[in-house]
DNA sequence: CATTCTATTATTAGGAT
DNA sequence: TATCCTAATAATAGAAT
């Protein structure tokens, strides 16, 4: 039979079977009071608790994940982790299109420089031929517009 | 005075002042069994809340972000909204990889039809600086090797 | 809207299983 | 380790502010 309940000290409890006794019986209490608030009054709850040794319960009114995400959309304030993915990724992003960016200049010149290399050999070919007309001439052997 | 307490129903309260009475009470209430948990026994807990009308009530014995943080590593759940971005982003990468690979090939077809005209214009040029000494020539009018 | 008061119910500490 | 029991404390519904 109980004798008098001192209310314990709202302290870490260093007994490890009172504090276990806690825990799962607290626990279960604030996920019940979690769950009444959620019914009572329609709202979204989540809870999350780790124990100490790192094990994982949890209480959501609808699911964790849309809770963290209505979270997350509300407050701006995304995880680190995330944060941390999403900035590697948008400067990969960022390289990349400067690459491309660099790659196309340098398409343009080499076009340019090779329309100009096109003509200026064709010039050559057609001066010559009016000189000497005997003059045989092989067709270039590059082929423009045919790149891919 | 009170009169009988009879227990409230565990279903939504339709009156909306005794619902925000109650969501006032319960919500300190709850938050309040979480901290006297994480105090206790030493657990990382996190307690978010949203209202009917959508507003933010949060507890975390550590941070809320942490406790996100933490859920996510150690569950693998990322919200719906990290993935999306994360995809998004990764689909990014592909396609410009994609690209710079086309235009590097280009690039290099480029370059390779680009010799292949300067070495038969200064082909054609000899050709006919032999046949013909008089001939004035004019240099050529690309530059290959100062792409940029 | 939140808080106070108070009668009543709910939670829970400690002990036992 | 979780659950039962029971005394005792804590939470809270309703009413008033």
């Amino acid at each position: 039979m109980a004798q008098f309940l001192i209310r314990i000290e709202l302290k870490y409890i260093e007994d490890v079977q009172r504090r276990r006794v806690c825990f799962s019986k607290r626990r279960s209490g604030l996920m019940k009071k979690a769950q009444e608030l959620a019914v009572l009054c329609n709202a979204e709850i989540g809870v999350i608790v780790f124990s100490a040794t790192g094990k994982l319960y949890e209480f959501a009114s609808s699911s964790i994940q849309q809770i963290i995400r209505r979270y997350i959309t509300s407050t701006g304030a995304w995880p680190d982790d995330a944060s941390r993915l999403l900035a590697q990724r948008a400067e990969e992003v960022r390289n990349l299109k400067r690459e491309v960016a660099r790659l196309e200049s340098e398409n343009r010149s080499l076009r340019e420089n090779l329309e100009k290399a096109v003509s200026d050999n064709q010039r050559i070919i057609y001066n010559h031929s009016n000189m000497e007309t005997e003059l045989t001439l092989r067709p270039p052997s590059w082929n423009v517009g045919l790149l891919k």
